[in-house]
DNA sequence: TCGACACTTCTATACTTTTCGAACCAACGA
DNA sequence: TCGTTGGTTCGAAAAGTATAGAAGTGTCGA
């Protein structure tokens, strides 16, 4: 049946691809982290702290972080002067899913044991 | 501390970027379902049939079947002729466990079966 | 109002990736 | 032993990506 999972391969392509650089990837980890750090408090995530923990320009963290936010694996939102991540759970889900669907298929039945 | 998360990063980031390709990820798809296919009749998933799928030249294939092999997504095995596919179940595990704890992290709250 | 600050856009550069034709190697069947 | 077939390697072109310096926009505090 196509139109099952096809509809999936392109935006979770393009997510995959989000977190493909090592430097995004860690980006988006730092912003995760932030936000179970500061839920209970209920202030956000701001960019500016989470920059400090990595070693690039701004630039390249502001061009990275449109990507992340054109993925849909973030959002952002301008407050002030400043910039708060949201980390999108839909994202989050659509990716597990995605791969526990995949260990389910490659494991129909039978719990390991590849014979041959 | 070291080499709890920060072995993941490296190796996830890896993985991610070996799917962020729409090619790649569909060869992975196909590959998967292939695999889910023939489990049960015991013979394995060849690449030949795989490539039927995609509307891609075979050394672009080749090229992004040993990506996926490097990966470790996936290994491949040749017998006799023809080569056959066969997918990392532990990668996938450690894919499903990283986006588990991601969920986990950005809803504190939210009961989940994953444990710290 | 001014200057400092947070972030973005522009632009340029170095690098990586994708892709495929051509040539190649290995295995199988006749 | 050939010719065919499945797959890889080589080489190269085109496109895309990561990165940051310089300059720009908007916001805040003094």
């Amino acid at each position: 049946m196509p139109g099952d999972d096809d509809l999936d391969h392109r935006g979770l392509a393009k997510k995959f691809k989000a977190l493909s650089n090592p430097n995004r990837f860690q980006l988006f980890a730092e912003i995760l982290s932030a936000h179970e750090a500061n839920y209970e408090q209920g202030h956000d995530c701001f960019l500016q702290s989470i920059m400090a923990g990595l070693k690039i320009a701004a630039p390249t963290v502001s061009h990275h972080l449109k990507e992340l936010v054109n993925a849909e694996l973030i959002s952002t939102e301008l407050k002030g002067k400043f910039l708060t991540c949201t980390v999108n759970a839909e994202a989050l889900l659509e990716l597990e899913t995605f791969v526990a669907r995949a260990r389910a298929q490659r494991e129909p039945s039978e719990p390991e044991g590849v014979s041959r």
